[in-house]
DNA sequence: CGAAAATTTGACATGACTCAACTGGAGTGG
DNA sequence: CCACTCCAGTTGAGTCATGTCAAATTTTCG
């Protein structure tokens, strides 16, 4: 089962399993049902979960009452609210359980200590980090650069697993629109098809 | 001079001097005039840029010839077209030299290559990424969330330092609003102050 | 000084939002 | 197994923020 992590991280860096085993101690496998929140906001964030099984997104409610999605998590992703996570602030998003979920959770104190022995473990996150930095600066493009609709293209192409995870008002407040517009691009698609 | 990169790295991480001075000798400083271009559309990009003196932006023209600014850099920021240099796909920004610039210019490959003798120079690039994964977050939030005067805000409070030293029409191209729209909002905070 | 670039202003167009009503499906309890 | 409720999704009508295009003005800089 942890292997999966095992996996992952090789996918990035050539990790021997005998430390594998070493650290993997340091994980505590965790199962929540579907609608359990992981994170509320306000929390201290000090863990974030590796996603074995499941579908879970981040968002925030803001001053008028609207959900804004910042990510989602299937298998292999790891998630948190990093800028609670990071910055040691208060947690500004909740993270919820779309689906029931397997995780393997680790405190960050925990995982800092790690990096020392296993430098080879700092490198997986650093260049997890360059991916997700990546990601980010095509998603402030594609707000930058396209339409509603053309986004929910590049959204469903690029997370065509996703798409099919969870409601499509969630992807409409990843998207920054609205379900009502979203609905409509949606028919306006079927239409054209 | 380069002690500036020092003090920046040490602002992350304890790094000690004499390991500097063996670092330092891979970097080369660069001198730009204001109008340079650093990086053009279509380059392989195999190397960053910090920032001694001078101002950047990184942006990108799309198929409708508008521009898209990804980010500014001023004095101890790192630059470069990043998804390029991390996915070794071919430039799609630009980056420009607002005013004369002087740079500490660094291949990826020399770079990787002193992560394994030096691991805190790898902890403080990891540590970069940290941050810019919550400034990112952050200004996906801001455009899912706010409207363009409040993005305008936003930016103004983050970055005082730059509103002073780039052009209106790059700052509404970093917003995503026309520079008609913020010649507008910046008509309307002068009236309401 | 003069030309080019940047900014401002006005008139108008439009994509997306709001609000409200309606439809359909999923889940629950009797 | 049906009745009921709740939630998600759809549709319509009207509004609004921001975009477009064109022209005037101001600033920058060679």
């Amino acid at each position: 089962m942890a292997n999966q992590l095992l996996n992952h991280i090789n996918t990035r860096v050539a990790f021997q399993e005998s430390a594998f085993r070493e650290i993997v101690q340091h994980f505590e496998t965790v199962n929540f049902p579907k609608k359990h929140q992981l994170i509320g906001a306000d929390d201290a964030i000090s863990h974030q979960y590796f996603v074995l099984k499941g579908c879970l997104r981040t968002y925030l409610i803001d001053a008028q009452g609207k959900e804004h999605t910042i990510q989602f998590a299937v298998e292999d992703w790891w998630v948190s609210d990093y800028i609670a996570y990071y910055k040691k602030v208060p947690s500004i998003f909740k993270v919820e359980c779309l689906e029931d979920c397997l995780l393997l959770k680790i405190s960050k104190s925990t995982l800092t200590a790690l990096f020392d022995p296993y430098p080879m473990l700092e490198r997986y996150f650093r260049l997890q980090l360059e991916n997700a930095f990546v990601a980010f600066q095509q998603r402030i493009l594609s707000s930058l650069n396209l339409t509603a609709e053309e986004r929910y293209d590049a959204f469903i192409k690029t997370y065509p697993a996703i798409e099919q995870r969870v409601k499509n008002y969630q992807i409409a407040s990843y998207l920054g629109v609205t379900p009502e517009s979203l609905s409509r691009i949606r028919k306006q698609r079927l239409q054209s098809s």
